[in-house]
DNA sequence: AATATCACTATACTAAAGTATACTAATCTT
DNA sequence: AAGATTAGTATACTTTAGTATAGTGATATT
Protein backbone atom coordinates (compact mmCIF):
# COMPACT_ATOMS: atom_id res chain seq x y z
CA UNK A 1 0.00 0.00 0.00
CA UNK A 2 2.50 2.31 1.08
CA UNK A 3 4.92 1.74 -2.05
CA UNK A 4 2.50 2.60 -4.38
CA UNK A 5 0.90 5.65 -3.13
CA UNK A 6 4.72 7.42 -3.06
CA UNK A 7 4.54 6.05 -6.90
CA UNK A 8 5.32 9.33 -8.56
CA UNK A 9 4.03 11.25 -11.58
CA UNK A 10 4.03 8.25 -14.45
CA UNK A 11 0.76 8.55 -15.57
CA UNK A 12 1.29 6.22 -18.40
CA UNK A 13 0.14 3.05 -16.39
CA UNK A 14 -3.25 2.81 -14.97
CA UNK A 15 -3.26 3.19 -10.95
CA UNK A 16 -5.18 -0.18 -10.73
CA UNK A 17 -2.26 -1.91 -11.97
CA UNK A 18 0.14 -0.26 -9.81
CA UNK A 19 -1.87 -1.18 -7.17
CA UNK A 20 -1.95 -5.05 -8.34
CA UNK A 21 1.30 -5.27 -8.58
CA UNK A 22 1.53 -3.61 -4.90
CA UNK A 23 -0.48 -6.29 -4.20
CA UNK A 24 1.10 -9.11 -5.35
CA UNK A 25 4.43 -7.50 -4.11
CA UNK A 26 2.86 -7.36 -0.27
CA UNK A 27 1.91 -11.17 -0.42
CA UNK A 28 5.44 -12.16 -1.62
CA UNK A 29 7.88 -10.21 0.37
CA UNK A 30 8.92 -10.80 3.84
CA UNK A 31 11.34 -13.69 4.57
CA UNK A 32 8.43 -16.31 5.57
CA UNK A 33 5.85 -15.60 2.82
CA UNK A 34 7.68 -17.81 0.20
CA UNK A 35 8.39 -20.45 1.91
CA UNK A 36 5.23 -21.07 3.80
CA UNK A 37 3.06 -20.99 0.38
CA UNK A 38 6.27 -23.66 -1.08
CA UNK A 39 4.69 -25.58 1.95
CA UNK A 40 1.69 -25.42 1.30
CA UNK A 41 1.78 -25.98 -2.42
CA UNK A 42 1.00 -29.59 -2.79
CA UNK A 43 -0.99 -30.44 0.53
CA UNK A 44 -2.77 -29.04 3.19
CA UNK A 45 -0.81 -28.92 6.77
CA UNK A 46 -1.10 -28.15 10.09
CA UNK A 47 0.77 -25.98 11.88
CA UNK A 48 3.54 -28.07 13.61
CA UNK A 49 3.95 -29.72 9.63
CA UNK A 50 4.93 -25.97 8.60
CA UNK A 51 6.86 -25.33 11.45
CA UNK A 52 8.60 -28.47 10.66
CA UNK A 53 9.23 -28.02 7.43
CA UNK A 54 10.70 -24.49 7.76
CA UNK A 55 12.74 -25.53 10.45
CA UNK A 56 14.12 -22.22 12.23
CA UNK A 57 11.17 -20.03 12.03
CA UNK A 58 9.33 -19.48 15.26
CA UNK A 59 5.50 -20.03 16.41
CA UNK A 60 5.11 -16.12 17.02
CA UNK A 61 6.30 -15.33 13.08
CA UNK A 62 4.37 -18.35 11.98
CA UNK A 63 1.50 -17.17 13.37
CA UNK A 64 2.21 -14.11 12.61
CA UNK A 65 2.19 -14.74 8.62
CA UNK A 66 -0.47 -17.30 8.70
CA UNK A 67 -2.63 -14.79 10.16
CA UNK A 68 -1.85 -12.23 7.53
CA UNK A 69 -1.95 -14.81 4.82
CA UNK A 70 -5.02 -15.59 5.91
CA UNK A 71 -5.99 -11.88 5.96
CA UNK A 72 -4.93 -11.33 2.19
CA UNK A 73 -6.84 -14.47 1.00
CA UNK A 74 -4.03 -16.57 0.13
CA UNK A 75 -4.48 -19.33 2.77
CA UNK A 76 -7.48 -20.62 4.23
CA UNK A 77 -7.35 -21.87 8.41
CA UNK A 78 -9.68 -25.09 8.57
CA UNK A 79 -10.80 -25.72 11.94
CA UNK A 80 -12.65 -29.35 12.33
CA UNK A 81 -14.29 -30.13 15.25
CA UNK A 82 -13.18 -32.96 16.23
CA UNK A 83 -11.33 -33.83 19.54
CA UNK A 84 -8.61 -32.73 19.79
CA UNK A 85 -9.38 -29.90 17.27
CA UNK A 86 -7.74 -30.31 14.28
CA UNK A 87 -6.42 -27.26 12.67
CA UNK A 88 -5.06 -27.52 8.85
CA UNK A 89 -4.11 -24.62 6.44
CA UNK A 90 -4.42 -24.93 2.57
CA UNK A 91 -3.58 -22.28 0.17
CA UNK A 92 -6.67 -20.69 -1.84
CA UNK A 93 -7.30 -20.56 -5.47
CA UNK A 94 -5.40 -16.83 -5.65
CA UNK A 95 -2.69 -18.73 -3.38
CA UNK A 96 -2.24 -21.93 -5.88
CA UNK A 97 -2.19 -19.17 -8.88
CA UNK A 98 0.18 -17.06 -7.36
CA UNK A 99 2.97 -20.38 -8.98
CA UNK A 100 2.21 -18.01 -12.29
CA UNK A 101 3.94 -15.45 -10.72
CA UNK A 102 6.50 -17.43 -9.66
CA UNK A 103 7.25 -18.95 -13.10
CA UNK A 104 8.02 -15.53 -14.36
CA UNK A 105 9.91 -14.93 -11.34
CA UNK A 106 11.94 -18.13 -12.19
CA UNK A 107 12.37 -17.35 -16.29
CA UNK A 108 13.15 -13.70 -15.80
CA UNK A 109 16.15 -15.10 -12.69
CA UNK A 110 17.39 -17.23 -15.04
CA UNK A 111 17.90 -15.17 -17.77
CA UNK A 112 19.35 -12.25 -15.80
CA UNK A 113 21.73 -14.53 -14.12
CA UNK A 114 22.90 -15.53 -17.45
CA UNK A 115 23.16 -12.07 -18.71
CA UNK A 116 25.11 -11.11 -15.82
CA UNK A 117 27.19 -13.59 -13.89
CA UNK A 118 27.23 -15.58 -16.61
CA UNK A 119 28.16 -13.21 -19.38
CA UNK B 1 19.96 -14.72 -0.66
CA UNK B 2 18.59 -15.11 3.36
CA UNK B 3 14.90 -16.11 2.43
CA UNK B 4 16.29 -18.68 -0.03
CA UNK B 5 18.56 -20.30 2.39
CA UNK B 6 15.77 -20.84 4.74
CA UNK B 7 14.02 -22.62 2.30
CA UNK B 8 12.88 -26.00 3.60
CA UNK B 9 12.64 -29.35 3.16
CA UNK B 10 10.67 -28.98 -0.03
CA UNK B 11 13.10 -30.65 -2.59
CA UNK B 12 10.10 -31.06 -5.51
CA UNK B 13 11.21 -27.29 -6.57
CA UNK B 14 14.96 -27.09 -8.33
CA UNK B 15 17.25 -25.21 -6.19
CA UNK B 16 18.33 -23.11 -8.95
CA UNK B 17 14.59 -21.87 -9.31
CA UNK B 18 14.23 -20.87 -5.59
CA UNK B 19 17.24 -18.93 -5.93
CA UNK B 20 15.98 -17.37 -9.39
CA UNK B 21 12.93 -16.32 -7.59
CA UNK B 22 14.90 -14.74 -4.68
CA UNK B 23 17.15 -12.37 -7.94
CA UNK B 24 14.06 -11.59 -8.67
CA UNK B 25 12.24 -10.58 -5.37
CA UNK B 26 15.22 -8.78 -4.38
CA UNK B 27 15.36 -6.60 -7.32
CA UNK B 28 11.66 -5.63 -6.72
CA UNK B 29 11.31 -5.60 -2.83
CA UNK B 30 11.66 -2.22 -1.01
CA UNK B 31 9.68 0.97 -0.79
CA UNK B 32 11.84 2.40 -3.68
CA UNK B 33 12.94 -0.09 -6.35
CA UNK B 34 9.86 -0.58 -8.15
CA UNK B 35 9.49 3.52 -8.42
CA UNK B 36 12.97 4.13 -9.81
CA UNK B 37 12.18 1.25 -12.47
CA UNK B 38 9.17 3.22 -13.39
CA UNK B 39 10.57 5.85 -13.49
CA UNK B 40 13.13 4.89 -15.79
CA UNK B 41 11.08 2.61 -17.81
CA UNK B 42 10.27 5.01 -20.93
CA UNK B 43 13.64 7.07 -20.87
CA UNK B 44 17.15 7.49 -18.78
CA UNK B 45 17.18 10.21 -16.75
CA UNK B 46 19.18 12.34 -14.23
CA UNK B 47 19.27 11.77 -10.78
CA UNK B 48 17.40 15.04 -10.09
CA UNK B 49 14.78 14.28 -12.38
CA UNK B 50 14.42 10.87 -10.70
CA UNK B 51 14.07 12.35 -7.32
CA UNK B 52 11.77 14.85 -8.71
CA UNK B 53 9.43 11.65 -10.21
CA UNK B 54 9.51 10.23 -6.95
CA UNK B 55 9.02 13.65 -5.17
CA UNK B 56 9.27 12.06 -1.40
CA UNK B 57 12.14 10.45 -1.67
CA UNK B 58 15.38 11.29 -0.09
CA UNK B 59 18.61 11.74 -2.11
CA UNK B 60 20.46 9.48 0.37
CA UNK B 61 17.81 7.10 -0.47
CA UNK B 62 18.00 7.37 -4.26
CA UNK B 63 21.61 7.04 -3.91
CA UNK B 64 21.61 3.83 -2.15
CA UNK B 65 19.17 2.02 -4.49
CA UNK B 66 20.69 3.12 -6.94
CA UNK B 67 24.02 1.87 -6.12
CA UNK B 68 22.28 -1.32 -5.76
CA UNK B 69 20.26 -1.88 -9.02
CA UNK B 70 23.58 -0.98 -10.47
CA UNK B 71 25.51 -3.72 -8.60
CA UNK B 72 22.62 -5.98 -9.50
CA UNK B 73 22.67 -5.15 -12.90
CA UNK B 74 18.99 -3.59 -13.55
CA UNK B 75 20.62 0.17 -13.91
CA UNK B 76 23.78 1.27 -15.64
CA UNK B 77 25.06 4.34 -14.27
CA UNK B 78 26.51 6.77 -17.43
CA UNK B 79 29.03 9.48 -17.22
CA UNK B 80 29.54 11.72 -19.69
CA UNK B 81 32.56 13.43 -20.03
CA UNK B 82 31.01 16.82 -20.63
CA UNK B 83 31.63 19.72 -18.88
CA UNK B 84 29.56 20.10 -15.94
CA UNK B 85 29.77 15.94 -15.71
CA UNK B 86 26.42 14.90 -17.11
CA UNK B 87 25.15 11.48 -15.55
CA UNK B 88 22.33 9.61 -16.37
CA UNK B 89 20.87 6.36 -15.16
CA UNK B 90 19.35 3.97 -17.80
CA UNK B 91 17.68 0.31 -16.97
CA UNK B 92 19.72 -2.34 -18.54
CA UNK B 93 17.87 -5.05 -20.62
CA UNK B 94 17.60 -7.19 -18.00
CA UNK B 95 15.65 -4.12 -16.39
CA UNK B 96 13.58 -3.81 -19.19
CA UNK B 97 12.59 -7.28 -18.99
CA UNK B 98 11.26 -7.25 -16.06
CA UNK B 99 8.21 -5.65 -17.01
CA UNK B 100 7.44 -9.33 -17.93
CA UNK B 101 7.39 -10.11 -14.36
CA UNK B 102 5.23 -7.20 -13.56
CA UNK B 103 2.93 -8.45 -16.27
CA UNK B 104 2.28 -11.91 -14.73
CA UNK B 105 1.84 -9.44 -10.80
CA UNK B 106 -0.66 -7.68 -12.57
CA UNK B 107 -2.40 -10.26 -13.76
CA UNK B 108 -2.64 -12.20 -10.53
CA UNK B 109 -3.07 -8.87 -8.59
CA UNK B 110 -6.14 -8.01 -10.51
CA UNK B 111 -7.35 -11.57 -10.85
CA UNK B 112 -6.74 -11.91 -7.15
CA UNK B 113 -8.95 -8.71 -5.79
CA UNK B 114 -11.83 -10.03 -7.88
CA UNK B 115 -12.14 -13.26 -5.89
CA UNK B 116 -11.32 -11.45 -2.86
CA UNK B 117 -13.52 -8.08 -2.57
CA UNK B 118 -14.79 -8.41 -5.28
CA UNK B 119 -17.20 -11.05 -4.86
C1' DA C 1 -1.22 -38.51 38.33
C1' DA C 2 2.78 -36.96 35.46
C1' DT C 3 4.38 -36.01 31.13
C1' DA C 4 3.81 -34.89 26.25
C1' DT C 5 1.81 -32.72 22.19
C1' DC C 6 -0.64 -29.18 19.60
C1' DA C 7 -1.61 -24.56 18.42
C1' DC C 8 -0.58 -21.04 19.62
C1' DT C 9 0.32 -16.07 22.81
C1' DA C 10 3.25 -12.66 25.67
C1' DT C 11 7.12 -9.96 26.60
C1' DA C 12 11.33 -8.28 25.52
C1' DC C 13 14.74 -7.76 22.56
C1' DT C 14 18.01 -7.04 18.02
C1' DA C 15 18.60 -5.98 13.28
C1' DA C 16 17.26 -4.07 9.01
C1' DA C 17 14.98 -0.58 6.42
C1' DG C 18 13.90 3.98 5.85
C1' DT C 19 13.82 9.21 7.25
C1' DA C 20 15.42 13.96 8.65
C1' DT C 21 18.53 17.34 8.33
C1' DA C 22 22.51 19.29 7.11
C1' DC C 23 26.36 19.53 4.28
C1' DT C 24 30.02 19.35 0.10
C1' DA C 25 32.57 20.07 -4.28
C1' DA C 26 32.08 21.28 -8.83
C1' DT C 27 30.12 24.07 -12.07
C1' DC C 28 26.72 27.52 -13.93
C1' DT C 29 23.97 31.86 -13.96
C1' DT C 30 23.24 36.68 -12.98
C1' DA D 1 31.36 38.04 -6.69
C1' DA D 2 26.87 35.92 -4.87
C1' DG D 3 23.62 32.71 -5.36
C1' DA D 4 21.76 28.52 -7.67
C1' DT D 5 22.02 23.80 -9.47
C1' DT D 6 23.71 19.00 -9.82
C1' DA D 7 24.97 14.82 -7.83
C1' DG D 8 25.52 13.32 -4.34
C1' DT D 9 27.66 12.20 1.21
C1' DA D 10 27.52 12.30 6.59
C1' DT D 11 25.47 11.76 10.93
C1' DA D 12 21.86 10.80 13.70
C1' DC D 13 17.58 9.20 14.26
C1' DT D 14 12.78 6.40 13.97
C1' DT D 15 10.15 2.69 12.35
C1' DT D 16 9.37 -1.88 10.77
C1' DA D 17 10.72 -6.65 10.51
C1' DG D 18 12.29 -10.49 12.65
C1' DT D 19 14.25 -13.27 16.88
C1' DA D 20 14.67 -15.35 21.62
C1' DT D 21 12.68 -17.34 25.32
C1' DA D 22 9.15 -18.62 28.07
C1' DG D 23 4.47 -19.79 28.94
C1' DT D 24 -0.76 -21.23 28.32
C1' DG D 25 -4.88 -24.20 27.95
C1' DA D 26 -6.83 -28.06 25.96
C1' DT D 27 -6.35 -32.76 25.23
C1' DA D 28 -3.75 -37.38 24.86
C1' DT D 29 -0.61 -40.88 26.44
C1' DT D 30 1.71 -43.75 29.81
Amino acid sequence: MEVLRTFPKIKKCKISYVLAVNDTLNVLSGKWKLPIIASLLYEKKRFKAIQDDLTTITPRMLSKELKDLEMNGIVLRIVHDSRPVLIEYELTESGKTITKVLDSMVEWGLKHRELTIGS
